[in-house]
RNA sequence: GCGAAAGUGGCGGAACUGGUAGACGCACUGGACUUAGAAUCCAGCGCCAUUGUGCGUGGGGGUUCAAAUCCCCCCUUUCGCACCA
């Protein structure tokens, strides 16, 4: 008998897969597409268990899809530009493409050695000018539009990664990255106008429902964060700044005559103005100043003291002309609205504490019952709905019929409008770092800003730098890159040296993979309607709003720029977000030591084990727990299938999954076999390509392989027989083949079949094959089970409620009582109400 | 505070449209084989109870002939956002 040597045996057939280029595919073809893509990784050197985890659910989808009659696109890349590519190279004094490179061609090893059904063919990284040279065109292009601008701001700076980061980039006012404290930092940068599609990317949301988790959509929704309200514009007792009024942002314009003060953010560019020559300008400066020095998280702190202070100066009320005074306040976030919020200490909460404190006025403007309340007494602010009060020819509306009237109002006026704001910031691309593309754009002393000429594309990085030791881009220093002509006028000029976010390279590469050798263009139009969107996309959580966001904002823009098809809204159809595998309990990481090493236990199983493991611990978007105990069981269901198949090779013939006939299937034993074969194709195939339940795909086949093993014990050695356990391992190895492709091709081949598994069509289940001759029906009485009895399939509803009525222990709990109703469901129960 | 998800045996999890709760696996127990062990095969395995008209899907109500599943209230856990005006 020929034991299970996985590590023979998986070479082998990697090898055969590679050499006949088994998983490329191309966009002339007559079949369904399916397009099924994981988050490509980042280089970092080696593989690690989520790594595995995404890839074999992906993995499994492509193959079933394949096996299924779809033609699959199913690629994998490289993310490769990022700074940990340069903090080694600084540590181990090599290059960072040299370091990348090497990274690659390791991890491209340990993949193969898994067995990915990959189209070679089409890999790409992104540090390769080959690539990059489509974002450098992308980006003259936005500028062209308005799309990407320059813009002096305080920016998120982590002075450990010596760059700046998005919004996006700084969790809890920390570094994504390396969990620095962000700092605040002037800066000019460029911005890509995400904002301005702010509406759509809130919009199609509504598009994945249903197919995308609700919490990443929730999220989105949240960071995207639309407000409805109204710009309103309060005239400056004395102008300041060469500006004549301030303009506020609300959500509650129907409060506006309970405004007894304005708050400013302290960074407001008109402050300086407003507090110049003032009795208590010093005083105010150092407030000021001390907000400004707090770092990001100490100044969001939920616990951080609410404090304000008066500027002395004065804007008038829109409808009364009443003064206002102006406030500094250190709550007010300068990039938000205007930076400038109305005080309605009676209807918003953190207004009326500010004037609890400050002793400020009160007044009341929104009534429950229409009348006046005594506020002195209020604990709170009041936020609910109600009628106007205090408010002039507004009174004795309801609040929100006032907000319609009062915008209308402040409109005819010219002192205000309906607006929208949105929490989420134009996207900062510049990165102050070495390893990232070239931002295609020079400095001219006589021009200005000019983007390069786009036959000069692509602007190469330039290899031959050394890297500093404190992290600093080398490429200021770089002559040969930094002195340039100017495209316009061919005079003089700097280049750029600030490269692109890394997240720019990962906001389209899924769209370059549908024609990655085209060298002409960035797209081939054909493969791309044909290919895009991606069917499925399966990644972690934690790029829920980054990548993701990012992702969706450029599908948007590339199209209106008619680089893709103008019905490309959406560039993933669904997503899979995967869970982590813990050990212990607990996230594998590398500084607590607790990892499990994918190539050891390769080494010590097998990948079809690895994966199995991982495909049948838990439904694919739970956590789940690394267990020896775990991957050793699903050892032994391979070791089982290849048992039972080796202890039977002389029964076997090589005959087609799901073949034999009912007549083949002479007795009771070798029917159930085949009812069980057919149920088993029916829901492997449904949960593995449409449900994405791999954990019960496997279960199913785990049943049936028992199935196969009592069958065997019985079965007699009849043409017939033969026929019906033959067809049913064939089955086996056909459904399980997308888990464990190794060992499946390997007994297939074994079995005498001729072509490749990969190859196979999935076997179509038989209707009729599923139908029992009996079938189990359920007796209760009240609802509870009593028993069960077994009648021939098909049976009428008659002869379910006498069979039930005469079952002994339907009878012991329906005695002397009376028999109300009996309720019937065909094939399933019989359920006698009593009384 | 706002938003989302999840609570089922000793454990991971099944039950897809309301219809036999606990599939499949892990762990455990017993048996067979063996000098013994490992492996394998077979069987058992929700809880309680000296064996029942018992209890049981986080808790409490409700709808229904029938609820893990639908509705209402509450509790717990995890995640995201959070002074956003």
């Amino acid at each position: 008998m020929k034991r299970y040597n996985p590590q023979e045996i998986e070479l082998k057939w990697q090898k055969r897969w590679e050499e006949s280029h088994a998983f490329a595919c191309t966009h002339e073809s007559d079949k369904p597409k399916y397009y099924v893509l994981e988050m490509f990784p980042y280089p970092s050197g080696n593989l690690h268990m989520g790594h595995v985890r995404n890839y074999c659910i992906g993995d499994v989808l492509a193959r079933a899809r394949r096996m299924q009659g779809y033609n699959v696109l199913h690629p994998i890349g490289w993310d490769a530009f990022g700074l940990p590519a340069e903090n080694a190279a600084i540590q181990h004094n090599t290059h960072p493409a040299a370091w990348t490179y090497s990274n690659i061609a390791n991890m491209r090893s340990q993949m193969k050695r898994l067995g990915y059904s990959y189209d070679w063919d089409r890999e790409l990284a992104t540090c390769r000018q080959e690539y990059y040279r489509w974002e450098q065109l992308f980006f003259l292009r936005f500028l062209e539009k308005g799309l990407l601008y320059r813009k002096e701001a305080p920016q998120n700076w982590c002075p450990s990664c010596h760059t700046v980061l998005a919004n996006e980039q700084v969790e809890d006012g920390c570094c994504w990255r390396c969990k620095s404290v962000v700092e605040q930092k002037d800066l000019t940068q460029w911005f890509l106008r995400i904002t301005a599609y702010a509406d759509e990317l809130l919009k199609d949301l509504d598009l994945l429902k249903g197919n995308w988790p609700d919490r990443v959509i929730a999220m989105q929704n949240n960071w995207i964060g639309r407000s409805e309200g109204a710009e309103i514009t309060f005239p400056l007792e004395k102008p300041a700044g060469g500006q004549e009024s301030i303009s506020v942002f609300t959500t509650r314009p129907d409060t506006v005559f309970g405004v007894e003060f304005m708050t400013m953010a302290p960074e407001h560019p008109l402050v300086q103005d407003i507090i110049r020559g003032m009795p208590n300008e010093a005083e105010i400066q150092d407030f000021i100043n001390s907000v400004r020095n707090m770092d990001r998280i100490e100044r969001q702190s939920e616990s951080l003291e609410k404090k304000g202070i008066a500027t002395g100066a004065f804007v008038l009320h829109p409808f009364t002309g009443r003064k206002i005074p102006i406030w500094l306040g250190n709550f007010v976030i300068a990039s938000y609205g205007t930076g400038a919020v109305m005080g309605v200490p009676s209807h918003d909460q953190r207004d009326f504490e500010f004037a609890r404190k400050y002793n400020l006025p009160i007044t009341q403007v929104i009534s429950k019952s229409g009348a006046l309340e005594d506020v002195s007494t209020w604990e709170c602010a009041m936020t609910e709905p109600g009628i106007m009060v205090n408010s002039g020819e507004f009174d004795g509306l309801p609040n929100e019929e006032g907000k319609k009237k009062i915008v209308a109002a402040l409109q005819e006026k010219g002192l205000g409008r309906g607006t929208t704001q949105f929490r989420l910031r134009d996207w900062n691309i510049s990165r102050q770092r070495y390893w990232g593309a070239p931002i295609p754009v020079v400095y001219c002393e006589k021009c200005g800003i000019v983007g390069e000429k786009e036959e000069n594309l692509p602007i190469i990085l330039p290899l031959d730098v050394k890297t500093f030791p404190d992290g600093k881009s080398p490429l200021p220093a770089t002559a040969s890159f930094v002195e340039c002509t100017c495209p316009k006028c061919g005079g003089k000029a700097r280049r750029e040296t600030d490269t692109m976010d890394t997240f720019v390279e990962s906001s389209w590469y899924f769209t370059r993979y549908t024609s990655a050798r085209d060298d002409q263009q960035a797209f081939n139009k054909d493969a791309l309607s044909y290919w895009m969107p991606v069917d499925q996309y399966i990644g972690g959580v934690e790029h829920a709003i980054l990548h993701l966001l990012y992702a969706r904002f450029f599908t948007k823009a590339l199209r209106d720029l008619g680089f893709y098809p103008d019905n490309l809204d959406e560039p993933f159809k669904r997503l899979l977000t995967q869970g982590m595998v813990l050990l212990d309990g607990s996230k594998m990481s590398k500084s607590k030591g607790n990892i499990v090493n994918p190539e050891e236990m390769i080494d010590k199983y097998g990948a079809d084990t690895v994966r199995l493991f991982c495909l049948f611990a838990a439904p694919p978007e739970r956590d789940f727990d690394w267990t020896e105990s775990g991957i050793e069981g699903a050892s032994r269901f391979l070791q089982r299938i290849w048992r039972l198949f080796e202890d039977s090779h002389d029964l076997l013939l090589p005959v087609p999954a799901g073949s034999s006939t009912a007549a083949d299937a002479v007795d009771a034993e070798a029917r159930d076999l085949r009812c069980k074969e057919h149920a088993t194709i029916k829901k492997a195939g449904e949960d593995m390509a449409s449900r994405c339940q791999f954990n019960t795909a496997i279960a199913a086949i785990m049943e049936f392989v028992n199935a196969m093993y009592l069958y065997r014990a019985k079965m007699g050695t009849d043409e017939g027989s033969r026929r019906v356990f033959s067809s049913a391992m064939a089955t086996v190895l056909t459904t399980l083949s997308p888990i464990a492709p190794h060992m499946c091709e390997e007994l297939w081949s074994l079995m005498g079949q001729e072509d490749m598994l990969s190859a196979q069509a999935w076997p179509k289940y038989d209707e009729a094959a599923l139908v029992r001759d009996t079938q189990t029906i359920a007796l209760q009485v009240n609802g509870k089970l009593r028993g069960t009895v077994d009648l021939p399939t098909g049976a009428d509803k008659a002869a379910l409620e006498e069979a039930a009525k005469a079952h002994p222990s339907v009878q012991k709990f329906t005695a002397g009582l009376e028999i109300k109703r009996v309720i019937v469901v065909p094939g399933k129960l019989v359920n006698i109400v009593a009384k």
